[in-house]
DNA sequence: AAATATTTTAACGTATACATAGATGTATTT
DNA sequence: AAATACATCTATGTATACGTTAAAATATTT
């Protein structure tokens, strides 16, 4: 049976930017006034000006006083406030939830998703290996329960997924960030809480230090 | 000279809303439709609506289909959720800090903030305890620079701020939470990473755990 | 020609109008 | 009297209208 809740005109004005930005279509620092992008969408100004203030909020975009609604771009310093807190939040709710030693059912699409990363690498597909990444982390946060953790690192992961995915193919393929996951992994199925924060951390610090030093070496200031 | 730059109405309705809440004005919990909000604010509901939309992404209310806002009330498992993410950001925001040996000109809001609370608790203003303590830890956050980490945790202070003061008036003066801030000060002060970040995470524990068996021992499932 | 002043344009903020659909209240039936 | 069906009411979602004001374009002056 089909879900047919009618979707309202601001969730799908949401959607359709939020989708258009995650994939590049509007480009950063990109600037568009309201009515031509309610004109794009077929709708009037009302819903899309309701959808960007929800993607104002999560930091997608700016709305700037008679102007328009700005793709926010992402810089280099972006991406440190970003990781920061991920390597503080991640490795922290991954080790509360080994702590209460998930069932091989809960753990599944886990093990799914590291599967389905070692398979993408294999083929060179580059964006379901990145699908397969976020959804590890999406899964393990949901696993853990903390709503609100939850949504904040995937507002922290849509911010920097076009930086993520640019810096992905300017470097070697993630073969060392595969074989981390299926470590962090190995530590949830034994119930190791230090282990899989120490994993996780060190999981990381390593992206981090690498995302960073891409976009700096690369001079790339703004993605 | 006055900063008159002509506050629009939706910012009026926003910071209107949002004291009205944490001032606990708005019972959690409350429903109240769109055009009663707007004859009260003395506007239409255009501004009202766009208001409700960010404090609904601030966690603040929710939006009912047909029946208004709703001022959501915080039980002890959200009070869990919150505390857990303090918990692991603010510790480490705050080891960082000190890591860069801020000067003492930086450090003189926090040493301010800890004066102010040892004040109000010695007259048993709780009202400013509360106020010293916010300035505290969002003066810290802001002299750590990570600006997304601010917001997040400025957000989650306003969604627990009725139930902390709330929580606050059931238990005895917080002599040891003005303590432990200033300790914490002097960790920052000799730059100590480690310290400091021991430090708060203690606070951050003790303040949890004793918060929420107030809101179990006294039965609040709702603030 | 460059700089300034003026006019024109257009985007936003806000109010209002209207159709829809859910909620409330009433009447009817058993 | 309780339950159900019907009618009314009302809040929302969305479109549209309009005044204000910033930006852009044009004209004017130096």
């Amino acid at each position: 049976m089909k879900s047919v809740k009618s979707i309202s005109r601001t969730d799908e004005a949401y959607a359709r930017l939020k989708d258009d930005i995650r994939a590049n279509c509007l480009a950063p620092g990109h600037l568009e006034p309201e009515p031509e992008l309610a004109a794009r969408l077929g709708m009037s100004r009302t819903p899309v000006h309701e959808a960007l203030i929800r993607l104002e909020a999560e930091g997608l975009v700016e709305i700037v006083p008679r102007r328009g609604a700005r793709v926010l771009p992402i810089s280099a310093d972006d991406m440190r406030e970003i990781y920061e807190i991920l390597t503080a939040l991640e490795p922290e709710a991954a080790a509360c939830l080994a702590a209460r030693q998930p069932s091989e059912k809960e753990i599944d699409p886990l093990d799914q998703a590291t599967q389905d990363m070692t398979d993408a690498l294999d083929k060179g597909d580059l964006d379901r290996w990145v699908e397969a990444d976020d959804r590890f982390h999406q899964t393990l946060l949901r696993l853990h329960g903390n709503k609100r953790l939850a949504a904040f690192v995937g507002a922290l992961f849509d911010q920097s997924h076009r930086a993520r995915m640019v810096t992905l193919r300017l470097r070697e393929p993630p073969i060392i960030s595969t074989a981390e996951h299926r470590i962090i992994l190995e530590f949830l199925r034994r119930g190791d809480a230090e282990g899989t924060r120490e994993a996780f951390r060190k999981h990381r610090q390593r992206t981090s230090v690498e995302l960073i030093s891409i976009l700096e070496d690369y001079r790339l200031p703004h993605l």
